[in-house]
DNA sequence: TATTTAACCAAGTACTTTACTAGGTTATTT
DNA sequence: AAATAACCTAGTAAAGTACTTGGTTAAATA
């Protein structure tokens, strides 16, 4: 099966998303920041997402990538669909081909847990996970770190704004 | 998660194992040949799988290897857990320092993920798989292929045996 | 006792994937 | 016109996979 760093920083992304959608577009430099993926390989992912069509996206200024559906309407598996070739746990893609030309001894198993998995994480939606209390949590410490952050340069420059008064 | 075609080779080569105990020890030069993994690869993971007591060997000739319990006392999770460190969705093997030291947003995720892998390959022992319809068609097949293959060799053989006489 | 067998062991390697960097171009807003 | 942020391409260090090579050791057989 597929399922590593890419797909769990896809997932992790597109939460990020979901959880900040209420103003606008979100730049890919902010869900950088947050959650600590570089900028250059969001982009790819999001390529990718945007193919899927799971996300759309704004140029310029104030732009950024929205949701292209309802939180309730994007599901974790399609995310890692997205991302991966597919969420497979059989080696043959389900062709029956996995050894040399023929069914190996494990294909059925894998065939099943790969069903298993995928049957899993189709049932979960953005949406749930957005209501998650871990979630909400991680979430809300991530929005205190950033305005710690933020908080350095907005004083610096509210202090330079009433030196200029 | 850790589930590669490394895992699928070990799982495969002890169903191998599994279902060829009747008469003794199975070689892996067997194993290897049936199943297609190359010898030194095989001797790589039974070194683990021995390691975690799942197979217990026999050295020189006539020897190879044995399930070291039960058919029904070894299941898929253990192969898998023992030749890769684990199985594991989560990036931190549940450490929670996934995003620089915190937990990243979608840990609960990934963990509950695993929890669900890990359940049902525990479900599942070697025992259940020798009695499927899919797995004994298959290894009918491979079988049926092993006699072809040693047949040539047999058939020269008993020529060269009735030669002699 | 010599030979064969097959486990056991160590080192190295081609290949693939991952996660990332570098260095752009294009579209849109201010 | 300048700034912003998406969009695009190529390259790369590191890690893991699957395998090869070339041994040594223990046990059965001739």
């Amino acid at each position: 099966m597929r399922l590593t760093t890419k797909g769990r920083y896809a997932v992790t992304a597109m939460l990020d998303l979901a959880l900040h959608s209420d103003n606008g577009p979100v730049s890919l430099a902010d869900i950088s920041l947050r959650q600590g993926i570089s900028l250059s390989y969001l982009e790819q992912l999001f390529a990718k997402l945007r193919k899927q069509t799971l996300v759309s996206s704004v140029r310029g200024p104030g732009g950024g990538y929205r949701l292209s559906r309802a939180n309730d309407q994007i599901f974790v598996a399609q995310i890692v669909d997205a991302v991966n070739e597919s969420v497979d746990a059989t080696g043959c893609k389900g062709k029956n081909d996995c050894q040399s030309g023929t069914t190996c001894l494990t294909h059925h198993l894998w065939c099943d847990l790969s069903d298993q998995i995928h049957d899993f994480l189709s049932q979960i939606s953005l949406a749930q996970l957005v209501s998650r209390k871990d979630v909400r949590l991680v979430a809300q410490r991530q929005e205190n770190e950033q305005l710690v952050h933020a908080g350095e340069i907005d004083q610096s420059s509210k202090i330079n704004a009433e030196l200029l008064n």
